[in-house]
RNA sequence: GGCCCCGUAGCUCAGUGGAUAGAGCGACUGCUUUCUAAGCAGUUGGCCGCACGUUCGAAUCGUGCCGGGGUCACCA
């Protein structure tokens, strides 16, 4: 924050003053813990170290030399051991606290691309990709509000085998039925014809194993199989009947993709399908061989050496000349260099494949692109259940659509218990129960460290009470009605700021902490973490409740425009902050 | 087996070199003639996986081990 770095300057100039030589002391400051008096703690331990004198010296001569030629910035200060604690000047921290921003401007801001949610059109989207989602989404809402310039795109994986295993189900078993006729989303109509496909194969195995045949034998040999492989055939020739099919459910998948991304609020800059993009790499593949940076075996198949970095050696075109992912993977990246000129690129992609997107990268920077070291894998942990791993094959699978469904009837009940609504079927009464549902399932996806591996308790995501998205949002909820009251009796609190006379504690510290948001957001923005803002705005929250539990506003006439302002300015830091993450505030809970 | 990630309170998680390690949930106890009790205050609960090392100082950095997960395809 502002004032910090200008105490953290001041501090650095007397010191090298003081020794006479220019010297990185490695000072920062850190927000003081809450048993000790003071705003912010400089640890004077190396200080110390470089300047040959004791902590409890140097800590003593610094706070003097601030309180004496800087008592604009700091206006008291204690020694404890080798820690110095400094108070903030009250109208310094009055001034930052309610100037502070939430959208930053950057004199080099970078065009950066996001990726998320890349789907697969025979599955339909489930908890694992909310969390993905939901990281993709918050991340690039966070770098945007860092002052980035960001387009947000998904990858969609729209051919190969296992697409035609849907196809072939559905010619044979289908019945021409559609999303009208079924009454079920596009994507679960497909969804559940993969599942057929599935079903049908492994019975013809199974009889063609009682029937003699090895069973290694039989997974190759049995006809659904074969027939989904003439479809892929098929495919590649571009015969007209195969793709106009392959099309048509398409088309059923994503309107059901679409719905459900609407329902989580998220939208797409540019779609990318696989399908077109399959073939991109290959003209690399070439650049690579002439500049020996790729090697072509007997075979005919092309690889890269990575041991030297630690690596193995890579496939990059098969010996039938055909490409694999990672040369997809390649093309795809130099294609959206071209389309957005960008300065980097962000892969929200699990955990499970860290492996490749080291390769990858390298790759990149082996071909010789500069944004090659501006790529970052997004890599977030696995989401189980408490009873364990999510199984398809257990049918243990948490559909997105349901959980949503779900959340929000979940908000609905325990709102109707907490409080009488004249008519819970208004489309107002609709929207709060949307807000308050997905709040709490995005929050608590949200507050967890990306990279970690979760557990998903479907009671606890619907919480409404302690660290969950509709605590905030009430605590939102109630400084709205606040600022309601304030307006009704006509109060013009925005002129209160030169009227106040000394902070309450509790004043002090809400306006420390709402200037620390600046601070948040740029943590969250380098570290791609949504985690470290949804754990900010927590504390934000229940420290207000504090300050609105124990301060009176509109029963104590001289300090209530001042904490009405106070007040306000929570509720923007509050509201941007749970924006980031993707969550929308109601203004009456 | 090689490489990568994780291990903090009964449970879910914060805490990426600083002070006596924090929240929430759970359990128990208070607080409403006062601005929304989806709140506030309190009690309970820790060999920070183990060991050694680096440092004035380690949950945090290094090494080794133990436990969990992932990954090492001419799959994507």
């Amino acid at each position: 924050m502002q004032l910090s770095n200008s105490i953290l300057q001041v501090i650095a100039k007397f010191l090298n003053d003081k020794s006479g030589v220019e010297t990185d002391f490695g000072l920062s400051l850190a927000p003081t813990r809450k048993e000790f008096e003071g705003d912010v703690t400089l640890v004077v331990f190396p200080v110390a170290g470089k300047l040959k004198t004791s902590p409890e010296n140097i800590a003593n001569e610094i706070g003097n030399f601030l309180i004496s030629e800087h008592t604009s910035l700091v206006t008291a200060f204690n020694v404890i051991k080798g820690f110095l604690n400094l108070t903030f000047n009250e109208g310094a921290l009055i001034s930052q606290g309610l100037s502070t921003q939430t959208q930053l401007k950057l004199e080099n801001p970078k065009t950066i691309v996001v990726e998320f949610s890349s789907p697969n059109t025979n599955k339909p989207l489930h908890l694992g990709h909310i969390r993905n989602i939901l990281l993709g989404w918050s991340v690039s809402e966070i770098l945007k509000a860092n002052g980035h310039n960001v387009h947000r795109v998904q990858v969609v994986n729209d051919r190969g085998i296992h697409i035609c295993k849907s196809m072939i189900a559905w010619l044979k078993f289908g019945n021409n039925e559609n999303p009208d006729s079924s009454g079920l989303k596009g994507d679960k109509l497909v969804g559940k014809y993969y599942v057929a496909y599935d079903k049908a194969y492994k019975a013809e195995v199974e009889k063609l194993v009682e029937s003699g045949v090895e069973k290694e034998v039989a997974e190759k040999t049995a006809p659904i199989f074969n027939e989904a492989q003439q479809m892929l055939r098929d495919w590649e020739d571009k015969k007209p009947e195969t793709i106009a099919l392959w099309q048509k459910m398409n088309a059923w998948v994503y309107a059901g993709f679409e719905t459900t991304y609407k329902s989580l609020s998220v939208s797409f800059d540019k779609n990318y399908y696989e399908s077109n993009t399959y073939l991109l790499g290959k003209k690399i593949v070439e650049e690579g061989l002439s500049k020996d940076i790729f090697y072509k075996k007997e075979d005919g198949s092309v690889w890269i050496d990575l041991t030297e970095d630690g690596l193995d050696h890579k496939i990059l075109l098969r010996s039938d000349g055909t490409s694999v992912y990672i040369t997809q993977d390649i093309g795809t990246a130099i294609e959206r260099f071209h389309d957005f000129a960008m300065d980097g690129m962000i892969y929200t992609v699990g955990n499970e494949q860290d492996y490749h997107f080291r390769v990858l990268f390298l790759i990149l920077k082996k071909l010789g692109y500069a944004w090659a070291d501006a790529c970052y894998h997004l890599s977030y942990g696995m989401v189980d259940l408490p009873s364990g791993k999510m199984k398809s094959r257990e049918g243990t699978v948490v559909d997105a659509d349901d959980l949503m469904a779900e959340v929000i009837e979940s908000a609905k009940a325990k709102t109707l218990e907490l409080r009488e609504m004249e008519n819970p079927e208004s489309t107002d009464a609709v929207e709060l129960f949307n807000k308050i549902g997905l709040g709490a399932l995005k929050y608590y996806i949200l507050k967890v460290d990306p990279k970690k591996r979760m557990i998903f308790n479907p009671e606890e995501s619907i919480d409404l009470h302690g660290n969950t998205g509709p605590f905030i949002q009430y605590t939102y909820a109630r400084i709205k009605a606040l600022i309601r009251r304030a307006d009704a009796e006509n109060i013009e609190w925005k002129n209160a700021i030169d009227n106040k006379p000394s902070l309450h504690p509790l004043e002090h510290e809400l306006l420390f902490n709402i200037s620390r948001f600046t601070d948040v957001l740029e943590e969250a923005g380098n570290a791609y973490s949504p985690a470290l803002l949804a754990n900010y705005t927590f504390e934000l929250a229940q420290l207000f409740n504090k300050f609105y539990h124990e301060l009176s506003i509109f029963n104590a006439p001289n300090e209530r425009d001042f904490r009405l302002v106070i007040a306000n300015k929570t509720a923007e830091i509050i509201s941007t902050a749970l924006h980031l993450l993707g969550i929308k505030c109601p203004e009456a809970m």
